[in-house]
Formats: structure tokens, C-alpha cells, sequence
DNA sequence: AGGCAGGTTCTTA
DNA sequence: TAAGAACCTGCC
């Protein structure tokens, strides 16, 4: 168990910021965290101090970067003109925002998931998923039993009713699909990150299930290619509403960093609904 | 209770 | 190229 002080992080905010479906409320006002096998517990002390269960070795090597702590939001908020009060009043509300660094096999099977899912519709198939199939992990509390997020190998060898029973409906094909070129070696997901991000979203959208909005999703969340703009229903509502039509291009360079402030405002007070 | 959900694909002109 | 229907199922 350490300590540390941590600015502009509120792991609340980040959470419910719909960029990932494995952080979960512990109970006594902590946050569970399953990411890289691995499972972590977040407490806030207050805005700035946190306490979390995991040695300062692997806090420096796995948490640190999974949380994106070594950038600096200032500059990206910096991006936001002046009299744009929209933006202004959704970077105030959702300060402790950050784009996290996820892994792109699980944002890619995840985000496949999503498309016509409600956001506690998507975590909860996330979860049976990995419950069925994915690696038990170690905690010393007995309490809670957790598991990874499954392999490739384990997805691609499922059978159609297991995959189904995770709620998956329609979208057992595109899950299974992917895991079996995954698998097989056909598709290699670190290797995409060599390609500029046009590339990389033109190379997802092959796959099936995978649109323009997955895709985005996947670069943004997967391979934080922050200039990367997912435009999903609720986006489309601020862009036209409160851009008419059109975001300023000034925004493109972060877009991925801004659109989740926006995004967030946007859900939280229902805008353009 | 029944519509809708952070879309994508398939079909039709 | 573009618009429209169909799609599984869980959640509010």
C-alpha cells in the first residue's frame, strides 16, 4: 500500500468517462482497477492524495503509465480558445479527466461490444467475458475474486453458446473473428502502432464489426492517438448543437482529449437531448 | 413493459 | 454514393 499526490486525476471522473468498462466501485469509496492482468485498488484521500494497493515499483512501471501521469492535461486544455464556453465549462467539470493507456487487444474486443450497448450493458459482458475466460488473478484479500481480460487463443477457441451466454447477441461473429486472426497471427496489434493514424483506423475498420467509430475508439483508447475524434451519438448531438456542425479546427491536434471533456459534459447535463 | 443503447452491415436505388 | 432497415439483449 502507498501513497502519492496526484494533479488533475480524479478516478471517479475517469471511470464513468465511458473510455473503459474494468474500473468499479470497491465499497468503501475505493475504485477496483483490472487492467494488464493485473488488479489494483484506488482510494482518494482527497482532491489530490491517493492510496493504492500496489508496490511504488510496479506504481512506477505499470499504473503510472496505464494512467498517463507523465503527461501534462494543462497543455492540452490550454488548446481550448478562450471564448468557447462549452468547452470552458466541460474542462471545469470534468478536471480530472485523462486518456488512458490501454491495451489495444482488449479496447478492440471491448468497443466491438459496445456498438447499440449502453455503457453498464457493455461492462457487465466485459465481465462475463473475462470471468469465463479469462486467467484467475492473485489478490491477497480473499474477498474479491477477479480476472484478467481474456487472450486472443481463448476467445478464438469458444463456442458459439458461451460467447452468446456473455451477451454478446450479434456480435459473437466480429468478437470471435477477431480473436481467431489474432490468434492465428493474421492480425498483430502491436505492430499497428508503426502506422500513422489514418492507417491505423483504415486497417481496423477491415475487420468486422469494426466501423469508423470502433476504430477511433480503438486508436484513441488503445493506441492514444489523442488526435483521434470518436464521434458517437452523444458527440454528434454537441457538434451540431453547440458547433453547428463543425468543431473548430484548432481542436483537431487533441481532439481525442477534448472530445472527452465535451463528451462527458454532454452525458452529464443531457445536451441537445 | 417496451423502447432504446457511445454502430455496423446489408440492401436497395 | 446515400439513405434505411435489421440486428441480439440487457438496462432503465
Amino acid at each position: 500500500m502507498i501513497t502519492r499526490t496526484i494533479k488533475d486525476f480524479s478516478i471517479e471522473d475517469i471511470a464513468e468517462s465511458g473510455q473503459c468498462f474494468r474500473i468499479v466501485r470497491a465499497g468503501d469509496g475505493a475504485w477496483q482497477v483490472t487492467a494488464f492482468g493485473r488488479l489494483l485498488r484506488i482510494k482518494a484521500l482527497d482532491a489530490e492524495h491517493y492510496e493504492l494497493s500496489c508496490s511504488s515499483e510496479e506504481f512506477d512501471t505499470v499504473w503510472r503509465t496505464y494512467f498517463d501521469l507523465d503527461a501534462d492535461y494543462g497543455v492540452y486544455r490550454a488548446a481550448a480558445l478562450k471564448d468557447d464556453e462549452y468547452l470552458q465549462r466541460a474542462i471545469s467539470c470534468g478536471q480530472g479527466i485523462r486518456i488512458l493507456r490501454q491495451e489495444p487487444w482488449e479496447m478492440l474486443i471491448s468497443f466491438i461490444i459496445s456498438q447499440r450497448k449502453s455503457v453498464p450493458a457493455i461492462r457487465t459482458s466485459v465481465e462475463r467475458l473475462s470471468e469465463r475466460f479469462g486467467i484467475r488473478i492473485d489478490t491477497d484479500a480473499s474477498d474479491d475474486i477477479c480476472y484478467a481480460f481474456p487472450a486472443p487463443e481463448a476467445l478464438a477457441g469458444a463456442d458459439t453458446a458461451e460467447l452468446a451466454a456473455c451477451g454478446l447477441g450479434y456480435r459473437v461473429d466480429y468478437v470471435r473473428n477477431a480473436a481467431r486472426l489474432t490468434a492465428e497471427g493474421f492480425l498483430d496489434l502491436s505492430l499497428l502502432s508503426e502506422l500513422d493514424t489514418a492507417e491505423l483506423i483504415d486497417r481496423l475498420m477491415q475487420l468486422k464489426g469494426v466501423g469508423i467509430k470502433v476504430a477511433s475508439c480503438v486508436a484513441l483508447f488503445g493506441y492514444h492517438r489523442l488526435d483521434t475524434l470518436p464521434v458517437d451519438v452523444w458527440m454528434k448531438r454537441v457538434i451540431e448543437t453547440v458547433y453547428k456542425g463543425e468543431l473548430p479546427k484548432e481542436y483537431l491536434q487533441y481532439a481525442g482529449v477534448l472530445q472527452q471533456y465535451m463528451f462527458n459534459y454532454a452525458r452529464l447535463n443531457k445536451v441537445g437531448v
